[in-house]
This record gives C-alpha cells, sequence and structure tokens, in this order.
DNA sequence: CCGTAAACGGACGATCGCGTCCGCTTCCAG
DNA sequence: CTGGAAGCGGACGCGATCGTCCGTTTACGG
C-alpha cells in the first residue's frame, strides 16, 4: 500500500503545469470549460491530465487549494488578532479579497457550498468552532452587534461571493459591498466613509426588450444544486 | 410585415404550456437544462419549442416575464410612495422575495446582467432615471444616508440575487441579508431587530480534504461571461 | 362539411465533451 | 550505458444536446 513516493521529476513538472492551465482556463470560461481545454493549454495530453486528476471536482479543488489555504490562515490569523473585531474584518477582507483577485475562485468557492457539510467535515468543524468563538469575543468586546450570528458571516461571504462572480469585474461594488457589510455588524454606527461607488447601473434589468447575446453565452446555472 | 394578427388557438395553448414548463424545468434543473426537457415536460414536440421560442434566451426571457414586470412595476411604486424611504424598502424588500421565490429567476436576473447594458435601453434608461429620483428623494428626506449611490442599490440586488442562487433554500439567510442591507443604508441607525438568522454553516468552505461528490453535480459557472 | 394553411412532432445529422485504451517515449537506478 | 517501469499523448467509442427538416395532423373560415 505504501507508494512509491519518489516521483519522477516530468511527471511532478507536468502536474503543476496543468494546475497553473487550470486556474487560467477556469478564470476564462468558468469552471465547467472543457478537460481538453485544460490539457491544452498546459501542453499535456488529457490522458496526463485525468491521470493526476481523476475528476474534474479533484482538478478544481487542487487548482485552488492555495487560495483556501489562505482563507483557513486568515481564519487562524483573525483568531490570534489583539482585537477581535479587527480580526473579523481581516477575515472578511482577505478572503473578499481573494475572490475579486482571483478569477474563477469565486466560482469554485460556491461551488464547493452545496456538498460542503456531509462527509470529511474535519476541518470544518473546527472552522466552525474557532468562528464561533471569534464571533463571541468580537461581540463581548462591544464592537460586533449583540445579535451577530455567525452565519451571518458566511451569508455575508455567500452573497459577496456571488456578486463576484457575476460581476467579475467590478472591485469598486465589491469594496463597498464588502465596506456596507461590515459598517451593518458593527454595534456601535461609527460611519467610516465608504470606498468609491461603482459604475453599476440598473440596466436592462427591469428592461421587458433584450438584446441579441443576453444572456446565451455561458447561459449560467445556480451553483448548487444536486444533480 | 403586419403579422396574421389571428393565431391559432392550440397555438397559444402550446405557448403558455411551453412557457409553464420552462419555469419549472429551469427551477429545478438550471437555466441551461436541455430543451428538449421543457418540450417533454410541456408535452410538445422540439419543434414547437423552437417555433415559438427560437433561441434559449427567447424562451428565458419570456418564462420571466412577469417577474421582470414585477420588478419594474415595484419601482413605480416605489417612486409613488408618499415617503421614499418606504419606496426603497418596499422595492428592495419585492425584488429580494421575488429571488426568494421564484426557484429559476435569480438565475436569469443574474444572466440577463453582463450583456444588459448594451442596446435596447430604452425601458433601462427610464429605469434609471427613476431610481436616481428615488434615491435622491430617499437622501434628502434624511432617511437614507447621504453618500448613497445609486449602483449601491443595483449592487445591493445583484449580491442577494449571487446569494440566493448559491442558496437556493435559505430563506433565513435571503431575509436576513435584506435587512442587514437595508440598516446600513439607513443614515440614522434605527437597530430595528434582524429576522432570525440562517442555518448556513462554514462547513468546508475553509477545509482542505473535501468529499466526493463536492462540485461534481453540475459544476456552475459564472454567470457573466462573455463567450 | 371541407379545403387549406398553419401548427405539430419526432427522427435525424452534426457537434461537442468525456474518459479510456494502448503503443511510444522518457526518466533514472544499477 | 542500458533495461524496465513509470509516464506520456492522442485517437477513439460513447452519450448528450442541438436545431432542422418534412410528412402528418388540426384548427377554423367559408
Amino acid at each position: 500500500m505504501t507508494s512509491p513516493d519518489r516521483v519522477r521529476a516530468d511527471a511532478r513538472r507536468n502536474r503543476e503545469r496543468v494546475l497553473a492551465a487550470a486556474r487560467a482556463v477556469f478564470a476564462e470560461r468558468g469552471l465547467d470549460a472543457p478537460m481538453a481545454a485544460v490539457a491544452r493549454r498546459a501542453g499535456v495530453g488529457v490522458a496526463t491530465l485525468y491521470r493526476h486528476f481523476p475528476t474534474r471536482d479533484a482538478l478544481v479543488r487542487e487548482a485552488f487549494a492555495r487560495q483556501r489555504e489562505t482563507c483557513s490562515r486568515a481564519l487562524a490569523e483573525a483568531l490570534a488578532a489583539a482585537d477581535p473585531w479587527d480580526g473579523l474584518r481581516h477575515l472578511v477582507e482577505t478572503v473578499c479579497a481573494l475572490h475579486r483577485e482571483e478569477r474563477g475562485f469565486p466560482a469554485a468557492f460556491l461551488a464547493a457550498f452545496p456538498g460542503a457539510a456531509p462527509e470529511h467535515a474535519r476541518l470544518g468543524r473546527r472552522a466552525e468552532r474557532d468562528l464561533a468563538l471569534l464571533v463571541r469575543r468580537a461581540r463581548e468586546s462591544g464592537a460586533l452587534r449583540p445579535d451577530f450570528h455567525p452565519s451571518d458571516l458566511v451569508m455575508a461571504l455567500v452573497a459577496h461571493c456571488g456578486m463576484v462572480a457575476a460581476l467579475p469585474d467590478d472591485a469598486a461594488a465589491s469594496r463597498r459591498l464588502v465596506a456596507y457589510l461590515l459598517q451593518s455588524f458593527r454595534a456601535d454606527r461609527a460611519n467610516a466613509p465608504l470606498p468609491p461607488p461603482s459604475a453599476l447601473s440598473l440596466g436592462a434589468l427591469l428592461s421587458t426588450a433584450r438584446g441579441p447575446g443576453g444572456l446565451s453565452p455561458s447561459s449560467s446555472r445556480r451553483p448548487g444544486t444536486r444533480g
């Protein structure tokens, strides 16, 4: 059962090339871009891709491992911060910055959700416990509103993530939403100035007639749906 | 160029059947469910479906026409309200309730976005103008914070919509997010009690190991991406 | 009741993505 | 240097969806 441990150098190299290609392709074409596109971009045969990552899930998971690592670290840092509110803010801002900056990650983040709870909950449980502790401390410090619930943090992250997924180019909107949310979580209302608003317009959202090319290009589906 | 005007009764009936089926199927299987599935559900041949709605976009647009109509009406009502803040709240709550209650609509709402601005901007322009007016009035009434920008409303709607798309069953999270956002938009901070929190957990979001079936079932893509 | 035009439906060819299979190449230990 | 095992790559068979084409059915005005 003990695997060779010694991996051929070219294999390791190819693995990295595939991961980089996957990030690029997922960022450009969405999480369900053809596997072949990833392989081509990596300069590698499909078989090699499938050998390293038997399923799309495995590939996505590995491709964004660093990002998840960053999230996880941000939680630890938040917990270690001298002021729990600062910790909370740090957590939110770190995760949201990741959503904003790492193209394709929001989709992976959202996609991770529905199937999240079932098994493996090892690290998940721990994260939950840490979050609960952080929230309790921040509430007790008086900075966080007393009716704040840990799930509100998740709610905020998912909402932000969903917005970024829909509007991947609007960093202004992302920053502004984060600022609004953080302000609404404070117990007092230190109305710190908000970052500048985005250029979003109501556009055709309420319009009845729609031009061509409206929704067709990658018609989008709800990320969280059991097959 | 003048079309017959007189449409056969069965044609009209089939059209309605297809629209109802489309809403059902889109709700269950996402916006890019097979056209054939819609046809089957409607008890109709594919050809009939394609005759009435030449493209998927056309079908989606028509299927959710009533919902868009409701949004549009909500804006008008908001503008007509005696108190502009009440109007704004009504608008947000109406649209978000729609997101929450009409399965499939959030995806359509989001999908409508990226291609929104280009042409047809007729109704869009008007909506924008109305919104700007509403916002100005609400600011001047003192209820809405002075640094609120009309795009913030769109930002909030897209964020809420994104969250609902990711967590279609969590009405509690939806209501709570709306409450947080509305509170954060107030100039004063009338800390009205929030609706109860959701049962969301951090789950495996930060977890490194992921069990099987994590993201695979309908792997989700960013709704707004030009092909 | 009847004829016609409109509407219907399902079969069909084309396209696309998946994941495997197998012959060839490359690494590296001895 | 050399042999063998690990790794590689692309062709291939499969299944799903698309959108059209055409023979058949149905509504309805006269």
